[in-house]
DNA sequence: GTCTATACCCCGATAGAC
DNA sequence: GTCTATCGGGGTATAGAC
C-alpha cells in the first residue's frame, strides 16, 4: 500500500498547478515553483528532466482530475440533469469567491498561452477538455437523453462553464455563473 | 478631417493587440512589440510612459472595439435574434480557422493573466465585457424580449461565445462554436 | 535524490544624443 | 519624436559535489 506521505514530486506538481492557475504559464517561474513547493531547483529538474513544459503538462493533468472531481460532485447532487448542472455552477461560484476571485479554471490560462506552441502541454489540455465533456455526457445519457443530444449538450455545458467562470472572475461576481446555470438548466429541460 | 495615414502610435497599439491575442501578456515582450510595429523602443515609451501596463490597456481597448464590431456584424445579419447569434458563432469560427487557430478572443489570455494584479488593464477588460454584453442586449431588446431576460441572456451569450471559442481553439475545430450557436439559438427561442 | 553555483539570455525600463 | 546604449534583475537550464 502506498504511503500517504506527500513526496517531493507531488509537492512540486501541486505547487505548479496552483501557480499556473493563478499566474499562467509565462507568468510562473521554475524558481518560484521550487520555492513554493519547498524543493530545490535540482529536485525539480530531477523529477522533470523535460523542464518547464513537462512540468506544466503534469500540472495540467493534476488540474484535469481536480476539475473533473468538482464536476462529479456537482452532477452527483441531483438525479435531474438540469438541476445537477446548476449545482456545478454553484460549486464553481463558491470556490471562486472563497479564493478571493483567484482560483478560476486550473488550466485555462496555460491552455491559451501555449496553444499551438507546446505540443506536450497542448495534448494534456485536449485530454482534460475531453474528460470533462465525457463526465457531463455520461450524466445526460444516464438521465435518458439521446446519444447525439448528450454529446452535443456536454460540449456546450463545458464551454459555457468555462466562459461563465472567466466572466465571473473578471467581474468579481458570482452572477455570471448563476445566470449561466439557470440558462443551461432551461436548455437541458427542452430535451426531455 | 483626420488623416488616414497610420501613425506610429496606432501601429504600436495594433501590433500589441495582435501579440497579446496570440501570446498573452507575460509571453509578449516590449522589444518584440517595437520590432513588429516597426517602431523604436524609445517611441514605445514616448507614447506609453506608463510602460507595459498602459500599453496593454490600450491594446485591450483596441480588441474591445474589434470584437464588438464582429458582434454587430453578426447580429445585424438577421432580424431573428436566435439566428443572429448563430451568425456570430459562424463569424468566429471562420476567423479562427482562417488564422490557423491562432486568433481567438483578442483579450481573454491577457485578462486571465492580469486579473487581480494590474488594475489599469483590469478596468479595460471589465469595460470590454460590459460593452459586448450591451451590444447583445440591445439586439434582444429590439427583438421584443423583456428587459430582464435580455440582460441575462446577453450575459450568457457572451460567456458561451468565450467558452466555445476557447474550446474550438484548443481542439482546432469549428464544432464547439457551431454546437454552442445551435444551443444558444434554441435557448433564445424559448423566450419568444 | 538533494543541494549550490553559475552560464547564458532576455526582460522592463531609463538616459540622453539627435 | 526617434534612436542607441545600457542598467539591474530575473528567466531557463545545467554542472557537479555530496
Amino acid at each position: 500500500m502506498k504511503t500517504t506521505t506527500t513526496g517531493t514530486r507531488e509537492r512540486i506538481v501541486r505547487a505548479t498547478s496552483r501557480l499556473l492557475q493563478r499566474q499562467g504559464y509565462e507568468g510562473t517561474g521554475i524558481k518560484q515553483i521550487s520555492r513554493e513547493a519547498e524543493a530545490t531547483l535540482g529536485s525539480v529538474y530531477h523529477f522533470f528532466p523535460g523542464g518547464k513544459q513537462e512540468l506544466a503538462a503534469a500540472a495540467i493533468r493534476h488540474g484535469d482530475l481536480e476539475f473533473a472531481g468538482m464536476l462529479r460532485e456537482g452532477l452527483g447532487s441531483s438525479e435531474d440533469p438540469a438541476e445537477a448542472v446548476t449545482a456545478c455552477t454553484r460549486l464553481l461560484a463558491v470556490a471562486l469567491r472563497e479564493s478571493g476571485w483567484q482560483d478560476g479554471c486550473p488550466i485555462t490560462s496555460t491552455a491559451l498561452e501555449t496553444v499551438g506552441r507546446a505540443p506536450v502541454i497542448e495534448q494534456a489540455v485536449v485530454e482534460a477538455f475531453a474528460n470533462w465533456r465525457a463526465v457531463v455526457e455520461e450524466k445526460l445519457l444516464a438521465a435518458g437523453l439521446g446519444a447525439d443530444d448528450s454529446r452535443e449538450l456536454a460540449a456546450t455545458v463545458i464551454s459555457a462553464l468555462e466562459g461563465a467562470e472567466l466572466a465571473a472572475q473578471v467581474a468579481r461576481s458570482e452572477e455570471p455563473l448563476h445566470v449561466t446555470g439557470k440558462h443551461l438548466a432551461r436548455l437541458i429541460g427542452t430535451y426531455r
